[in-house]
DNA sequence: ATCATAATTAACAAATTGACGAACTCAAGT
DNA sequence: ACTTGAGTTCGTCAATTTGTTAATTATGAT
């Protein structure tokens, strides 16, 4: 996640039209001042207000990396809050149960183990094998601090329940925000189906399900499953 | 979007580990020998070489970028293939503005500027500088394939203006879903104001505005910010 | 007005880069 | 066995960068 961020601010010196000016975004973001940036560097201040007002057109690229390493590293060691604050990841207990198999069960099994009946998805990759399930009440899950980063474990090659569905539309919807997708989504116990859930479920590919068990019928079920 | 493919590139380039072999991977994505490289660059192969070798431990982001430039340039030349499958495109775009600004905002200024009401956010962030905005249209978002991976390719120390607002549910779903946030939401004309969506911008510590001005007349406004 | 802090600028020495060209290796063809 | 294309290595050198110190100019806060 650091990696990404320092990736990302590297690009963008690298890339800017001034530089310079990318670099002083930065430290500012980071809320830093020339003299801290440069004690955490190791170096005079002037040496920041050089690279920052384009004196040195071309920095190095160990110069760039020094400088958002630095920049990263001070943050984490704050407590890390504006890094997060990029990112932002949490615990939550919206999380009902999430559980890894050790061997691929495939898709159409576990659909009919736990009685669902499919809204979306093709035939075809119904045989493709998920490796784990996470259960979360959709509700909390937005409303809990930031389980989305929660939702997958090992493998997002997986299955995601959500109880206390109304429409099933704001669930597709996160899903359909957050970057890494489940192979799997079961509504249990929906009241309705907002036909926009389905239409996202076969947009990103999702075999989309719902079942009339309760979470805890879910769960035993799913112990038998390896 | 080429733009946003340098700055990964460079990004990666510039935290790798071995900068000269990122250099050589994205060069053979782009199908070029180092002579065919070295042309477009107007050097010498062995030039190439170096920088791939690793012989200068920190090269300049000028090399870097116009490495990186080269290489883009040179597919969309070639009809841009390589560039465009980088990104699962998206064409009838949801995205109806997006620019970054040079310096930065506060978030009260541009607030007054588009003659906002603040919904949902406390008085110590509105000072806060943001360098950029986006306005999106709130359906063909989540209609539309991969927006989302649009809207924080850059800082994300931004305004995201949202047009076709119903309840603001939905908008705020995506944005609690998705791992990157914005500093400031701004729903254009919404219909009403869902409880769940002040709610979630106070959880992300967003502010959340909403205007009557429309989107043309908000462009205008923005215009002038530098 | 004054003091402190932040940022900018200039002048300079040592180290490194960016480029070249020539020689060299390593496959693949023919 | 010879040729061709692609890639590697390295000595060379002007141009730049990296860093230092020191002086100068904002920018606030009391």
């Amino acid at each position: 996640m650091q990696k990404q961020l320092t990736r990302r601010m590297a690009g963008e010196i690298v890339i800017s039209e001034k530089p310079g000016d990318t670099l002083k975004k930065w430290r500012t973001i980071f809320k830093l001042s020339q003299k801290n940036l440069a004690s955490l560097l190791n170096v005079k201040p002037s040496v920041v207000c050089d690279f920052e007002k384009g004196r040195r057109a071309s920095p190095g690229i160990g110069t760039v990396r020094k400088f958002v390493e630095a920049m990263v590293e001070y943050d984490k060691a704050q407590g890390g809050k504006i890094v997060s604050s990029m990112f932002a990841k949490d615990n939550n207990s919206a999380v009902y149960d999430i559980r890894e198999f050790n061997t691929g069960t495939a898709i159409s099994k576990l659909i009919k183990d736990i009685d669902g009946e499919i809204l979306s998805g093709n035939e075809d990759i119904l045989e493709r094998p998920i490796y784990g399930y996470t259960i979360v009440d959709s509700l909390k899950a937005i409303t809990t601090f930031n389980v989305f980063g929660d939702l997958y474990g090992w493998s997002n090659e997986r299955a995601i329940f959500f109880s206390g569905v109304h429409y099933g539309r704001s669930p597709m919807i996160a899903i359909r925000a957050h970057p890494v997708k489940p192979r799997v989504v079961i509504y249990i116990k929906p009241k309705t189906i907002d036909k926009l859930a389905t239409k996202l479920a076969e947009m990103e590919r999702i075999v989309l399900v719902k079942t009339e068990l309760d979470e805890e019928e879910i769960v035993t079920i799913l112990k038998k499953f390896n």
